[in-house]
DNA sequence: TTGTAGGCGTTATCAC
DNA sequence: GTGATAACGCCTACAA
């Protein structure tokens, strides 16, 4: 707040035009019917004052502070970081801050975030669980405005943005088909979840696979709790190692695909010679990997934008209880060197759903 | 603020505790001299009630707000998220909130920053600027705690956490020397710039072939304005393309050298075979490149940590005026792939200055 | 078109 | 130990 001593207040200000307080606040909101004489004096003061509004109080007085909260598992996480990016601009263009949370993909954390002091700054919350589910979903009950990001939760007591999991996944499987590939492991699985982004990924891939005709093989899928570049290593040397034949991979996002085709290359892989990879995320870093990295790009932006509305729009009209809207972001493949060779343009693909 | 109708205040926990609202506040402030009984009761009726106290308000009486800024270029870059995510744990670990904004290096932005009306929402800053420059080092004096990092500005009127840009890139070229490197490569610097990392890390470079007794070649020095992977990647096909002899490759932070590793990969250059390449930054990345990337390891932890201290003792004495501090983080060269070739287990050396 | 009064929820001061 | 009471700086009624 940088209260440093004698900071200008209206007071002063109004003093120094030789008007009321009252005036000064409605020069500054821009209030109509005022006579353009006193407008100058007031707006002079301000100038010769270098007056800014105490906005500390002014979110007592309004109620509202302008802040909107972003609640996600990392920003060292590079889809995060991405996301928090595109939410900021998003958020200015409407004129509010964001303020970041980490949760660590804790459950204790994320709980936190929905009860805790911040929520008191904050005008509303975007959120993006990693760890709760459904059986959170009381918790989830809160009093002030919020958007759910991610799949953790469907039908819950909130707005929803989601990517188009199922058919993304569907998409990137079949771009695999595409080039010919018929033993395509998946790695990042989590075994026993029916939730998240895992389960419904995993079962876009086995979609595509049964409309390929192609029958389900668990071993070529791959376990990987965190979706982490180490976990994505570790997971392709245990393929490899186990002997499954693998003629391509599905990393379920691209840290995961990324953590593969570095697997790939210490073992002295051919990608897409022998195995082609695709990842989930489209991060700038998979514009840049070697190879390349094909990707399912989700929407980033879009998802970015329409968050912040839908909060906005909740925030603007608290009364209104409007039905909790769930909004599906496009999504595009994008083929790159890992999965159509040296020879590849980067190539974009919008999927009709 | 999620004013929700009906926010419990400490009037109703009061009252429902039968004492006065003083008593309340003295329960929530830890004050000592209170009777038990009093304590409990008011523990008691805050329970009931799930009253919490309402921050801003708490703010407006305190002039403080628990809230430092921290201003980077942008998240979507890996070494700031990573630098944020580091500093939200330090600050978090000192009970304050971190608020991001991002400058995109624009300089208007930058120095709207130091201006804002976000700076009434933050008891100080935590500033990296990519374009502000000596020349500017009247807007920096500012009124509120503030705490500058980076190469840009020096002497300047705030506490400054810098790399330690010379002595690290001479480490860093020394690394390639002592790999019987001899025509070494610097992508990222900035011609006729005297100040900021580039100058800088230029001149360790430069000092690091003098006392190898190897002439400068301005051939070897590639510019690039932006440090992002597109410019790295340019710049290094604009080196190869020169038909200069190369043998190492330095590039000013991890993105170039990202950027100039996919180049060479396009162009099947054997890495480290022919050309051995270090970066800056060691953000997570280069530990999963391919190859692995060795890089200057600057302290990001280290800078976090010694930046949020510096602008808390600020803010905790705002009277008390200290001499400006410079503190200079410790560096590391971390040897992997690309300079130490396959077998190269991960090495990190850390450097004496 | 402008001014006055009052309160947003807390904490600080100072009696009691 | 605890309780009135007055700010913190602004905005909303309402009055003028």
């Amino acid at each position: 707040m940088s209260r440093r001593t004698g900071a200008v207040t209206m007071h002063e200000v109004a003093a120094r035009a030789g008007v009321s307080i009252k005036t000064v606040s409605n020069v500054l909101n821009g209030y109509q019917y005022i006579r353009p004489a006193t407008k100058e004096k007031v707006e002079a003061a301000i100038a010769d004052l270098g007056y800014q509004v105490n906005i500390t109080a002014r979110n007592l007085r309004r109620g509202r502070s302008g802040l909107i909260g972003l609640a996600v598992p990392e920003l060292s996480l590079p889809y995060f970081a991405e996301l928090a990016d595109s939410v900021i601009r998003a958020a200015e263009a409407r004129g509010v801050t964001v303020l970041i949370e980490q949760t660590g993909s804790v459950r204790e954390r994320e709980l936190e975030v929905l009860t805790g002091q911040r929520r008191h700054l904050t005008d509303g919350l975007i959120f993006s669980p990693l760890e709760l589910g459904p059986a959170d979903v009381d918790a989830l009950k809160v009093e002030y405005p919020m958007v759910l990001l991610g799949e953790r939760i469907f039908g819950g007591p909130a707005d929803h943005v989601t990517m188009s999991n199922v058919d993304g996944a569907r998409a990137a499987v079949q771009h695999l088909l595409d080039q010919g590939r018929r033993r395509i492991a998946v790695i990042g699985a989590h075994e026993g979840e029916t939730i998240g982004s895992a389960a419904l990924r995993v079962q876009g891939y086995r979609e595509a696979l049964d409309a390929a005709g192609i029958p389900f093989d668990p071993a070529l899928v791959g376990e990987a709790g965190l979706w982490h570049r180490a976990t994505g290593a570790e997971t392709m040397h245990r393929l490899l190692d186990s002997g499954v034949e693998i003629d391509a991979v599905f990393g379920l996002n691209d840290a995961l695909a990324l953590g593969a085709l570095h697997a790939l290359h210490a073992r002295r892989v051919d990608v897409p010679g022998r195995i082609a990879v695709i990842g989930w995320d489209d991060i700038e870093e998979t514009a840049y990997s070697s190879p390349t990295l094909s990707t399912v790009s989700p929407g980033r932006e879009q998802i970015a934008r329409t968050a912040v509305d839908l909060l906005l729009a909740r925030i603007d009209d608290p009364e209104v209880d409007r039905p909790f809207e769930r909004v599906v972001a496009d999504f595009t493949i994008v083929g790159r060197e890992s999965t159509l060779g040296d020879a590849a343009p980067e190539v974009a693909v919008p999927v009709a759903r």
